[in-house]
DNA sequence: GATGAATGAGCGTTCATTCAT
DNA sequence: AATGAATGAACGCTCATTCAT
């Protein structure tokens, strides 16, 4: 019976965190971290502000925790890139990127500013470090596999590129031509053969 | 007499707005704009908040002022680079942008963290979108006379490659290998023979 | 059955508020009233939030609850002192003042606290005044056993001179030469000859 | 000019510190630090919550300000015992510090709560310590010349009797027997001859 | 032109208390 | 009897902005 209330008791925790992560996410996401005050979440979640604090020491916990979950739901598109072809590794590393800055454009805005905020925020840091290595990594090998040269330092140049197209894409938006991009970039990398 | 008192009344009225912007780009710069307070732009100018408000509307007018300012001061890059030579205006490039992100990272990353906020700053999606074009269109017109193949494309590529890298800069620091870049990034595009 | 079952419960009640009782006093003893919240009382006493509501109406009621234990406790001291010689009454009474504000210091300072919120606690006024006249009678009939000059006025000084000790001690702590006071004291009043 | 303006400003400076230093000793003495919030402060005081913080850095430094006011007080009080006369100043001394609690009981209230929250008010330690020993000093002097026996140890019990016949009036008010209390005091210490 | 005293709305946070289970 | 999720009023404090001088 405690084990049965216990239970209950943790699916409403989860359900309230859950209702209180996404409002957070959708409103930093729109206005940002600091111009979101903590009531307009919970009028968002719809909760009170004090229950905020029964789940989150504060602001920047809560926050924290957003973006734990994130980094969560990010590891599993690491996973997805297990095949042998490295040429198709990279079709699809690069159509996953352009679908997800398209449909997620303002949670990657989100994160992108947060991670300059590096005197803030000092988990953003390592969590973008940790995530620069990881993509480094991977399309490191794949450029490896294909025999593209000089494939260590045209890595690092793809991973800025990437960013840096995602970027411009957040800022310019309707007027970047984010889709001829995506084209030349396949074509560039994926289509190569030495 | 009337005339020499207005004109030293300009003087006095641009030196105190002088002193107000340097104070803002040191602290908006240093902290960000939302963690910088009037106050301490007074302070650090050394003059009193009322007089901040003799100058500029509001805060965020103020703000609009500086980034303005900066801008005056990019618009000299692009003047210096009139040579004939493709490969050394490229080179010549490539080289001030480095400098430029070593040397006023905290600028370049206030202005990054500004341009993510679209929705609370017009001005800077105009100004953005402004720089993009002038140096897509600079870049470009080096790698028509060079004959890189692809120019109009590789020369998007370039430009994202660039914030691309300053973003990687900006939030990994230290860790992140600025000169391999610039001297792949030289050779790769420079040198470049068809 | 029922009524095994009734005290059974009653048990658990006596437990439950034993429990919290205790808890309280730790807390409010060390931290102050105001500086304890519900929630330190109810993780102190091991037990839930909501259940010390159960027992108690209010915060302040459990404070009513707990003061009024301590004063049972008490009452106890003033049946100690039954014995016939005057003097041994005196002596007695004066080393166990000194010990107890040794030993039970912080309970000391937080009764003296509450005793000082008139306007808040109005059970605190009325508990203080019957303890000034009970040990005002007690000392009273001694001091006119012993034939003490001015017996009568001589008590009350003697009770404020305790209380006066008393706060003293609690204000300076290690540095109040509380010996020297204490052998002082009995030398004075106990050692008295007319 | 500037100076009389600054001047001016000063002045002001002054009079606000002095409205909000009066509305807090108003309110803490009559409901408690803890219990009177710093828009209550304000509210009394007739100005905004905002401007105590443009003299006070918060609560906490209110209330060291305003200990210290009173401080500066009392220490004029010893000033005024400069008599040869021993028994006079003793008297005097006397007359007056009953007067001052009948006057001025609910600061004395105030304080003395205070001086009980060592843990949270380190100053209060410190004035409390410094009072006591200035006290000390004062009424032993005269004891010595009255040639009073044993006049070390009998000062600290007149301090402590002080503090002690203090804290019952304040706790019990009207019906503690004040006058009768100075009276024999007086005629006990002050009438003494060896 | 320049000052800085003054405002007040809003912030992040706390906590005594309630109530469905 | 017991839990702890949930509430909401109030707290101390900040800060962009105004205005009398």
């Amino acid at each position: 019976m405690t084990s049965r209330r216990h239970s209950r008791n943790e699916e409403i925790r989860e359900a309230s965190i859950g209702k209180i992560l996404d409002a957070a996410l959708e409103l930093f996401s729109s206005h940002g971290y600091e111009y979101t005050s903590m009531s307009q979440v919970a009028r968002q979640a719809g909760i009170s502000k004090g229950l905020i604090y029964n789940y989150f020491e504060s602001k920047e916990q809560m926050l924290y925790a957003m973006i734990e979950n994130l980094q969560k739901g990010e590891e599993k598109y690491l996973e997805l890139f297990k095949e042998d072809d490295a040429r198709s590794v990279l079709e699809n590393m690069f159509t996953l990127f352009f679908q997800e800055i398209q449909e997620n454009t303002r949670v990657w805005r989100m994160i992108t500013a947060l991670s300059l905020q590096l005197d803030k925020f000092d988990f953003i840091h390592d969590m973008a470090q940790q995530k620069f290595n990881a993509w480094n990594e991977l399309i490191g090998r794949q450029l490896l596999k294909i025999g593209y040269p000089n494939a260590e330092k045209e890595t690092k140049l793809l991973t800025a590129l990437f960013d840096g197209i995602g970027l411009h894409y957040l800022i310019i938006r309707e007027d970047y031509p984010l889709e001829e991009m995506k084209d030349f970039l396949i074509q560039k990398y994926c289509r190569y053969e030495n």
